[in-house]
DNA sequence: TTGAAAGCGCTAACAG
DNA sequence: CTGTTAGCGCTTTCAA
């Protein structure tokens, strides 16, 4: 079936190419008449631009990607939601890029997004969440943003001034802690997390450092990291309920290792919040469908999205957008924690 | 920032386009020592060559695109994980259309896949999952389908003669109603969905076809039809529950359902699977994460994409694969369903 | 083994 | 208001 080009309809309309781009675009003036035959036509036809040709001439695509670790972690579907939303009324259309937080793929989704001409890019996770990204991953995006705008989501590079939009992730921590210090704890533990990411790493320090606020101490047997997922949690949960001394509480690096240390202390006959406070993080659809509910620290996930969307679009417009954009994270208390006995 | 070209290179080494060009794609013999020369211009200047040129060539742009409902509904994600595993090996980048299961929507980013030539489309959810879907909806997917090759996923569009992938929803309801009815249980309940969705339908219509197989019926104040969210489940489950008789044991819809009736039955003081069964239906991630962990029956998410791109690629490749593929669910019994005491 | 040249389908001066 | 034409950056005959 040979797809019919703005050549035919100029043809059988008896006009130029360049009326019917006109037309097409709503770029010049084009008397009604010959407006309505062309019309017609594309309309018979059902004919639709080739936004490759366009694309090409205009050197823009009204494409953006985003590169994510895993999108089978609620945390980002909800940013991908949120960044969508906006992206479409502005006539953007999504590129998803897993790397499954493989930093190869991360480099062969750089190149192919760069060859594909995309407009901007969203990043998130993986080598951006490393407490100490290697040079040469660094500048392979550092080198890549001077062809195309880049916004780095809940991560950093670094030295390369790129555009940033983040949590405050040490202020949710301290939050979270302060919760279970009012709610009477003092033997707090913390689960999850790899001990290369950021994430990780600036949830214990803040911890840390509101605990000893408190005269109390983080102390180190308490301190389990692993993965973010819900049989890690669920894992680490168990070797800390194993110990001879228990924590009365536990922060979470995540709702995924909430959710599976909660698991492991039902399964230890615990009862939470009874014997056991748990706090998780992120605030996903999962932190309400679990019982108890967790009390969790929310990260404005969906704002997350928009505000990335709309940092790329200022700089794709040739706009100036802070270069940093912090969002204040919110505890949110529900059913996993409770005063201390 | 003057974005450099396969003439700039040419150029810098005294050969013509057409060779760099064949170096580029390895598409015909080129001296050796030219093709050093050429290679190292290309590294020093990173080059990379434009695909929307390439594309508008050769006519496919190695692209593929998912047309979905929601992407925070965990199931999709997982298909969407099986899609774009098996898509980048074949060379696909992905685009990420989400809908809301708006018809407006779903139009839309026809119309815009369509312009941005996609070599290929996988329609989830939406007009396809009506148990009648409006003729001008239908047509509009079957007369794209002229153009790009589309298969439907666990959805179906009368008379249309489309490649699809899907599970066999009424063999897994009838899996999940043998469950119960093995367990002792003869007051069963079916909860959400929306009443004009296939999906819904399909599950009653086996759940009542298995029950009267036993002698047993669906009685109308036990079927309650509503929405696919854990709110909806919840809902529907008071109600539910809020009748004099109440069933021994609830199908639900989908996990999501599955869970929101899980949350009610605890509110009023159930205890399950102790004085309730709950069966879901899809086992997302989400069926570990609570509980009691669900019993419900796994659709083989993951497969269900992988068929997806699979398919698609033979279409694009002119190749003739089966017209449908269905796949067959697993009952996967956990801790929310238990004997009839 | 290489080059010249003709497009792919569209937009945007420029000229009328 | 409309047409001519020169590209956008690449691939691919066809000749040499």
């Amino acid at each position: 079936m040979k797809t019919i080009t703005i050549y035919d309809i100029a043809k059988e309309a008896n006009v130029s190419v360049a009326t019917v781009s006109r037309v097409l675009n709503d770029t010049a003036p084009v008397k009604a008449s010959t407006r309505e035959t062309i019309n017609k036509i594309i309309e018979k036809y059902q004919f639709q631009p080739n936004a490759l040709a366009r694309s090409l001439l205009k050197k823009e695509t009204g494409t953006i990607a985003m590169i994510l670790p895993d999108i089978t972690n609620p945390f980002f579907p909800e940013v991908f939601w949120g960044a969508e939303n906006v992206a479409r009324v502005k006539g953007y259309s999504f590129f998803l890029c897993n790397t499954a937080g493989n930093y190869n793929r991360e480099s062969e989704f750089l190149s192919i997004l760069r060859e594909k001409r995309v407009d901007g890019i969203i990043f998130l996770g993986g080598r951006i969440n490393l407490a100490n990204c290697p040079p040469e991953l660094a500048q392979e995006v550092i080198e890549l943003s001077r062809h195309v705008p880049i916004v780095l989501v809940n991560g950093n590079l670094p030295k390369s001034g790129l555009h940033r939009i983040y949590t405050d992730e040490a202020a949710g921590a301290a939050l979270a802690t302060q919760h279970l210090i009012d709610l009477g704890h003092r033997d707090i533990g913390f689960i999850g997390g790899m001990d290369d990411t950021a994430t990780t790493l600036v949830k214990i320090k803040a911890a840390r450092k509101k605990l000893k606020e408190h005269g109390l101490e983080l102390r180190q047997e308490w301190l389990k990291s692993g993965e973010f997922s819900v049989p890690g949690g669920r894992e680490l949960m168990n070797q800390m309920l194993d110990q001879k001394h228990r924590p009365t509480a536990v922060l979470c690096v995540n709702d995924f290792t909430a959710i599976g240390a909660i698991k492991a202390a039902a399964q230890h006959g615990l009862h939470i919040p009874g014997d056991i406070s748990i706090v998780g993080f992120d605030d996903t659809p999962l932190a309400t469908a679990v019982i108890p509910e967790l009390t969790t620290v929310s990260q404005n996930t969906y704002e997350l999205g928009e505000l990335a969307v709309e940092t790329l679009h200022q700089i794709i417009n040739g706009k100036n957008p802070k270069k940093q954009i912090v969002l204040q994270p919110k505890l949110i208390v529900r059913s996993s924690t409770g005063a201390l006995k």
